[in-house]
DNA sequence: GCACTTGTTGTACGAGTGTCCAACAAGCAA
DNA sequence: TTGCTTGTTGGACACTCGTACAACAAGTGC
């Protein structure tokens, strides 16, 4: 029969950024539904409705889209816990503890997302270009702090190693949370920042 | 002599507990190397100067293979860190401080292991048996900062949340100490560690 | 000497990998 | 319309992957 030749239209061009940021989003479900092992160029694209040689005109390989993920998650977390401080008003004190449940709370804390922060984790060792990014978003995580740290009246001095505290507490909270979600809750993991944080100020 | 026919043994026959351990070691060589993702079954059999089908003979596969790598070096770090409370004597305080500068010192912190760490890591979500194999170490090693904590005369109710601080702090410091090697020093981390512990005692 | 068990080899297999590329489809310019 | 650029396809290519397995080597018991 003659009619409908043209059921599925094999052919839809896309913006280019829309284009580009349909893939890296469908890196990131791919990630958290497969892993880090499972994660292919052939099932990103089949993720993305696309035919796998359209990962190659877009990224480099497959190395450079789980850097462009993780540079997207990244931002999704950044401006999650953006709005938590825009919930939290003017209260210097308010705002650090806001930053803080906003860390352990969804978005931000989910196993989902630890599949992309290890795949991109694996890949700092190798190569340097990596290396740089994490270098570079790490150091805005930590400028962010060190500027609540300061409205709540901390002196200049000793903002660095809070800084460094406070992260690495989180971190590996939020890193224990994800991996062994039993051992203890969201809210304890809150909790004990908070009374970190405490202590510091 | 009559003539060397077999100059090179191609075959060796060794204790199975032996060659498992050497299997492991290769392993944790390749994991150093090439990362998670150039970790395979040939490439661990030629560091470990074997065929490859050995290591199907010895592990059901190249996750149990990591996971028993994963298992050896958090036996290591075990050790070495015992070693370090041995040396510190029998102050209890100082046996905690002995327990954090371990922590941020070779064979503990270097970025060699991290990538057994991230490899187990990221079998953690899909497979249940990992995840155990992760929840039972990590309340190992909670148990036993519990202990020392409880040797300092914190109370017992107190010993569990700053268990899983102290614990979250390490990692988190770790893990950032192995990715940014240039961030901050592994001196700065065991002061500010130490200094957190200050805070909790 | 012989059978028997078992560590070990090397290879073959099918499935999956990343990368490349000729062909095609759509929009734009003239 | 005609040509040109470019997003997009789908498959071919040369791998590498984990696993399975027949064959072999070295002990062990008899």
């Amino acid at each position: 029969m003659a009619a409908q030749v043209t059921a599925t239209p094999a052919f839809t061009r896309a913006e280019p950024d829309a284009r580009r940021h349909s893939l890296i989003e469908a890196t990131a479900r791919v990630l958290a539904r497969e892993g880090a092992a499972g994660t292919s160029v052939r099932a990103i694209a089949v993720e993305a409705g696309v035919s796998p040689g359209l990962v190659g005109h877009y990224f480099s390989g497959i190395d450079a889209l789980v850097a462009a993920t993780y540079a997207h998650v990244e931002g999704q977390v950044s401006r999650a816990i953006d709005a938590a401080l825009g919930e939290a008003g003017n209260d210097p004190r308010a705002r650090l503890n806001a930053f803080v449940t906003a860390s352990f709370r969804a978005p931000v804390a989910s196993g989902e997302l630890l599949a992309t922060w290890i795949a991109f984790w694996s890949l700092v060792r190798s190569r340097s270009d990596i290396a740089r990014q994490h270098d570079e978003q790490y150091a805005a995580f930590r400028a962010r702090l060190e500027a609540l740290l300061g409205d709540c009246g901390m002196e200049a001095v000793h903002r660095r190693r809070a800084a460094i505290a406070i992260t690495a507490l989180i971190d590996g909270l939020w890193l224990e949370l994800c991996l062994s979600p039993e051992a203890f809750s969201a809210k304890e993991a809150g909790a004990i920042a908070r009374s970190a944080i405490d202590a510091l100020l």
